[in-house]
DNA sequence: TGCCAATTCCAAAGCGCTTTGGATAAATTT
DNA sequence: AAATTTATCCAAAGCGCTTTGGAATTGGCA
């Protein structure tokens, strides 16, 4: 059984009613400027009148071309598709619409992935891909140089920095800000509830925490430290255990504004307020549920450093489809700062 | 400029090298009956060897199926990438990959939308979409029927409901039940906090709430109904907003736990505690960022109704694919029921 | 008017796969 | 042993597009 095809018109019959070839058709629809604007014209309204568009997997085949970017996601335990997910899909499927490129997610255990990224190039099913969550020990990145599928990487690696593009935010930094203000408030034991540090953006909020403290001359106490998959029950009961050890801190830093809910929570369950008993800090990705559409928002609630990783999407995957329309040019890397936002949950230490 | 191929061996080379014809190749691969098991498995050994994969592009062309399910999701001012989002992608892609599907999302405003499923049915991009949150005037489903692209609606509009398929949660008798059990509390003034009643769900919700309203003879006070996108915000200030009424509810009904987190730091900044000195309850989709991992789990900590919108994906997705498998098949719909689960976020009127 | 270059167009050859309609070789039956 | 199945395999024709390498037409200039 022959290929049933649903479209009403393909290049051949539509070259055919114009009495062109279709090599002038497919020229005069693509913009080449070698054939003249009124058969340009001609052609256009005819393939506006019988609604012609091109088959992608036939141009797909025709120029190695797939006009899709590939997301893989792990569905391991740690799953990634979560709202900092969806927010920074959000963004970069904006920007992929507008350059007339879909978005293509396959899920897969963290063990099919390299295998993915090759399934991806060898057949080019996708033109490039993003690298989401980069680990401390990472190893897709020298795959994907190697196997030459261009991708943006949504954080970094460590190592050789600049050859590959990249897009992150100053993760140490950050932390360090939020840090230092608490210890400018007079606290002393600050619990940093993290995200996995097996995670390279961890890993660095950690670092900053760290420097932060040492520069005060407070040794950091492992008891204060933990480092999970960022959710709201985790920072609930890390909070809950933290507030009964014996000593217990009196301000905490979170990785993520979703386990900082979970603090927040927990404080409350204490009948601790925050700001005046207790101080939270979290950092802040502007997660878009979180956000207020009325113009008469309410001022930060919860003291923060923030950077709207929707925009960070959206910048990723503009990085990405350049790189892919210019594949000589050398790696973009992008370091953003945040600012710190003193909200109504910090107070000083009395 | 030919295209540039990247993968290693093609179909043709992997025949050469085995001294067989292309048809025999593509049919020991593809499992077809006339090739002889020895030869099968001499073939599969070799494609293993040289790492052949078919290209997507090139089969598409050929069979007319694009292996690729679409999502196309509104990017206007009530965005639909959220977390409610997020967590039915995870299930759905989940039971994509598992079918060797891949999941592709286009973003488009709402008038692009008509267009877009022209445009993916007309050159076979992809072979199913899912038809998310339909409105109570809903023009998708007329639309794919009309132009016969498989497609599996999560919800459901109103009208001819067994002429297409469709998973649904119970959302009236949801929203009854936890209304019911609000006034057997002793409740009289319950407010609800609803999503976009342009939306189907949001509609039959509200349909659930008034029934339970009007069987107890209540009268259903518009004061205390709003309807709007669902997210923290919203919840916090319509709470606030209520709490502040000559004669505030004593009760809240979400229909989200988005706005009702929202609605839990009203009531803390009220003074309130939840449970005593007022009562909320919610619908509740099991965001996978609001679920413990661990074993301990602590007790739900609000009364709700619920049910997981992952799996609902997952399922959603399981349909589609069957019925992209079999078109011909009748219809499958499936109503999810839901059980109230009393938490510590509501007590009798006192 | 004749010649050359620029303009405008086209036939045909892929891209890598699937599938049709046989052909050939092996097994079975008469 | 000849005739008929049956099991294997193959050449070639698409699928719908892009792109190469010319060919035909037009215009400018001497």
């Amino acid at each position: 059984m022959p290929a049933v095809t649903k479209n009403i018109v393909n290049l051949k019959q539509l070259a055919q009613h114009l009495g062109l070839s279709q090599t002038t058709v497919s020229r005069a629809l693509n913009g080449f400027p070698e054939v003249s604007e009124r058969t340009r014209e001609k052609v256009r309204e005819a393939a506006e009148k019988f609604n012609y568009r091109p088959s992608p997997s036939a141009s797909s085949l025709a120029t190695g071309k797939a006009r899709i970017i590939g997301h893989v996601v792990p569905v391991s335990e740690h799953r990634m598709i979560n709202p900092h997910f969806s927010d920074f899909l959000a963004g970069a499927s904006d920007a992929y619409a507008k350059a007339g490129y879909d978005l293509l997610i396959r899920a897969a255990t963290p063990e099919q992935e390299v295998e993915i990224y090759r399934d991806f190039v060898s057949r080019n099913r996708v033109d490039g891909v993003v690298v989401h969550a980069p680990m401390v020990e990472e190893s897709r990145i020298e795959l994907l140089q190697s196997i030459g599928l261009p991708f943006v990487v949504h954080g970094r690696a460590g190592g050789e920095e600049h050859s590959y593009s990249w897009l992150d935010v100053d993760n140490r930094s950050a932390i360090e800000k939020l840090t230092n203000y608490l210890i400018d408030l007079g606290h002393r034991r600050i619990a940093l509830v993290n995200g996995l540090e097996s995670m390279n953006f961890a890993h660095r909020r950690r670092l900053g925490y760290e420097s932060a403290l040492i520069q005060h001359g407070i040794d950091p106490d492992p008891d204060l430290i933990t480092s999970q998959d960022m959710n709201e029950p985790y920072g609930y009961e890390t909070t809950m255990e933290k507030l009964e050890l014996e000593q217990p801190p009196t301000a905490f830093v979170y990785s993520s504004i979703l386990s900082a809910m979970g603090g927040m929570r927990a404080a409350n369950m204490h009948g601790l307020r925050p700001g005046k008993d207790i101080s939270l800090a979290t950092f802040d990705d502007q997660l878009s549920f979180l956000q207020s559409k009325s113009s008469s928002r309410p001022p930060p609630y919860m003291t923060n450093v923030s950077s709207s990783i929707q925009d960070a999407g959206r910048r990723v995957g503009e990085m990405l489809i350049e790189q892919i329309a210019n594949p000589d040019a050398a790696p973009v890397c992008e370091l953003w700062k945040t600012n710190l936002v003193v909200g109504e949950s910090t107070g000083r230490l009395g």
